[in-house]
Order: structure tokens, then sequence, then C-alpha cells
DNA sequence: CAGATCTATATTGTTGACAATAGTCTCATA
DNA sequence: TATGAGACTATTGTCAACAATATAGATCTG
């Protein structure tokens, strides 16, 4: 399971070790970063010619990403970028909201104390970038991220994991590409981070699988009125 | 999407398009049934002779496969079929819980009331079939994913669908392979059902999401039992 | 005899050519 | 001019050979 962070972590393998894997790593990237549009159709050989390699790989490379959602394949005719439209987005919403709310149950029960101790650290330093640079919104993204990425580690569910890493949080990242930065967002949501650690430090699974469902819900509102306004 | 049940239905190709995902069928039922054990090598070239077809499309079978988690792949070292031990079982229990708990939650927002009445007539004739034949236990088995599978279907959420028909249902096949049927539970477990159903009727979001959890979180405890008594 | 190293073999990764299919464009016809 | 049939082209699906890698076995050394 790789970590989602943009930056090269420990654990993940400096360099993929096939050919398409790391097709898959690029692809994956420019397709996230918006370099491959939504809904831009997808031609093997171009591919393959554009990254120097044969289709084999490039073909299997597409499988992965079809596998995380982030491309759409249709036998015979080919593959596109998925594009996400609002309906998308808001079952997207959805099921992070069940999923992520299990995840911090789990936590609650799992954690350890020196692991939620690190997590409120991990928080301080949010705080601290956001006092700091509220203009480098694209931080605080990936900082939001990574705090619902560590609470869905510390669930020591591979399914839940394994959903929300390699599927819905490429999805969030595509999503926020286009809605933008929340200007008054990320205090807001350092808070409700605290509290969700609060609960899981009590050993309060209800508390915080309830706290962590509101957040997400929440969340979804607000970009929910922004999609709409921008249509 | 295809259809979870194992008799050919309306919607599914009847002969898929491709070579690659008609093997991938065909290998997908034998994990299911257990002719491939759970942990058994997979070796390309050995399939690809077995099945008459080249290491290509054989290949993209087994990406398939492991998509939906029924192998698991490591790079340069070759596949295996899942081995599914107690604590992987008890992540898929606990993932099902949340996301058909959300399921629940959305069909009773959805489901029209003629597809209510059609799945009041569904459970109908799960209690004639266990009134018949109570021996006949697979058929019993495969009828309670068919409700569970219509309650995703209801949700009308992509990505809960996804998960549940094309990762965790097949698992749960392959547990009930090595815990056999629960004498007592087809019609405890029916009257569970229409309880669900009766609360999205009354379009009971939080009753409905509350009864399903219920519901899947007691599976889970038999299920758990029967396996520690097994081992 | 135990352990490590080297070698041989089996298996996966990669490639380019060929076959089959779907979409497009042209042309004939109403 | 609109529409349908048919040929053509672009693209995907399939194959078999070749390269790279890992596992297992044999050999050597302490």
């Amino acid at each position: 399971m790789e970590r989602p962070s943009s930056t090269n972590s420990p654990d993940t393998p400096q360099e993929s070790r096939t050919l398409a894997s790391r097709t898959y790593e690029v692809i994956k990237a420019d397709i996230i970063a918006g370099d491959l549009a939504q809904g831009a159709k997808i031609v093997e050989s171009e591919l393959a010619l554009k990254y120097g390699i044969s289709r084999g790989p490039l073909r299997e490379a597409i499988h992965k990403l079809e596998r995380n959602k982030l491309v759409v394949r249709i036998p015979h005719a080919g593959s596109r970028v998925v594009s996400l439209d609002m309906k998308m987005i808001e079952d997207i919403y959805n099921t992070r909201e069940c999923l992520e709310g299990m995840a911090a149950r789990l936590a609650a029960r799992h954690m350890t104390d020196e692991e939620i101790e690190s997590l409120y650290r991990l928080l301080e330093g949010h705080a601290e970038s956001i006092k700091q640079a509220d203009g480098k919104a694209y931080f605080q993204s990936e900082g939001d991220i990574d705090f619902h990425y560590r609470i869905a580690v510390a669930s020591q569910n591979y399914w839940i994991l394994d959903n929300l890493n390699n599927e819905l949080y490429q999805l969030i990242r595509m999503c926020r590409h286009q809605t933008g930065q929340i200007p008054s967002r990320p205090k807001y949501a350092l808070d409700q981070h605290r509290r969700i650690v609060d609960a899981i430090g009590q050993r309060d699974e209800e508390l915080a699988e309830l706290l962590m469902r509101r957040h997400i819900s929440g969340a979804w509102k607000i970009v929910k009125t922004i999609l709409e306004d921008k249509i």
C-alpha cells in the first residue's frame, strides 16, 4: 500500500520495480494534476510512444488506473480519464463518510497512546502552517488528507485503507483542483480534527465515528454549494 | 457492473467480449468454488495452457482478479489465490457493516414504492424456500446475498455498489465455503431482512442504517464463533 | 556438517508483429 | 438534402519470442 503524499516517503519503493507500475505512477500524477483532462481519450499507442515503452506494460498501467477508478475502460472502444460530475462527487463523499466513520471507530479501538500523541503533534504542525502562511492553501489540502490517511492506517483494516487510499483520496484530490481552496475552512477543519482525536484518546468509539461522519458530511455540504455556484 | 448471482442474468453479456474477461470469469468461479485452493500459486504459463490462450490476456485476467482482491500479486514473484484468515474476515465484515449501513440509508432515501414492494416479494420467495427445503442451504446463502445486493443497487451509489459487488461479496462467498451453512440462521436472518425493508418503507434512514449494521455485526459474531471452533 | 555462494532453471516482464473490432468517411439512392 | 450501406482507417485485442529476475539446487568452504 502506497502513501498518498506527493513527496517520496521512506516506505515507498524509490523506483517501482516494473515499467508498468512506474508508468502508472506517472499517468496517475498527470491525471490528478489535470494535465490529462477529465474525460480525455486515452490512446494506447500514443501514450506508449510518449513514455517510450511498448503497449504491453502501458496497458497494464491503464488497467491499474481503471482499478483505481481514475480511468474508465470500454472493451474494444478504448479508455477515457474519468469525469467527475456532481452526482459522482456526492457518491464519493457518502462513501467516505461511512468508511472513515468506521475507520475512526476502529482507530479509537486500536491506536496506542503514543500514536495518538503523534497525531496531536501532526495537528500542531498544521496549526502552525495555517497561522504562518494562510495563502499556502495547497499544503493545507494535503495536510487534511494526511490526517485522514493516518486515521485510515490506524483502523488497521485493509479494505478500508485500500478503498480510501487507492480510490477515494485520489478522486478527492482531483475534485480540489476544480473547487479550489475554501478560504475559511482550514481552521474550522483543524478544530474538528482535534475533537476527533480527543474522542479517540478517550476510547469513545461511538463519538469518534459520529464526529468523523459529521466532519465529512459538513465538508460535502460546502463543496456542494461551491460546485453549484461554479455551474 | 455485473450481477453477483452465479446464474447468467439478462443484463450480463452472454459471452464476454474479450478473452481476458471470459478467462477472468472462469478463474473467479474456480476460486470462489474452491477449485483453486486458497493460497495456491498461480503460474501464468500453466493457466494459459490450461485455458488454451496466450499469456497476454491471461495476465489481464489475473490483474482483474487482483483488483477484486481474489488474488495477491508480488512483482517478479508471481501471484497466489488470496488466503483468508480470521483477521481478514473480520476486516471484511467491518467494512461491509459500514458500507451496507450507508447503502440501507440511501435505499430508504431513493427507493420507489414499487421497488420496495418487489423487495418484499423477494423475501416472500425466500420464506417459501426456507419452509420447503431447509436442507437446501446453498440457495439460502445466495438468497441472502441477493437481498443485500438489491439494497446496494438501490443505494444508487456507484462506489458502494462496486465495492460490495466486486470485492466483498465474492470474498463472503469464499468464506461460506469454509464455514458451511449455519442451520438456525436463515429464518432469523429473514426476520431481520423484513425489519430493514420496513424501515426503508417508512423512509426512516436512521433506523434502516442501524438495523442493517446490527444485522451484519450479528452475522460476524456468529461466523467468528464458528471459525474459532473450527480451528 | 552448516552456511554461504554460485549456477541453472523456472517464471515473470517486455517487445513488436499480427488479427479483430469499432468508428468514420464516402458514395449511392430515395 | 437526408439517409443508409459499404469500404477504409484507427485502435484495441491477441500472440509468440526474447530479456530480466527470482527461486531452488548444487557446490564449495569454514
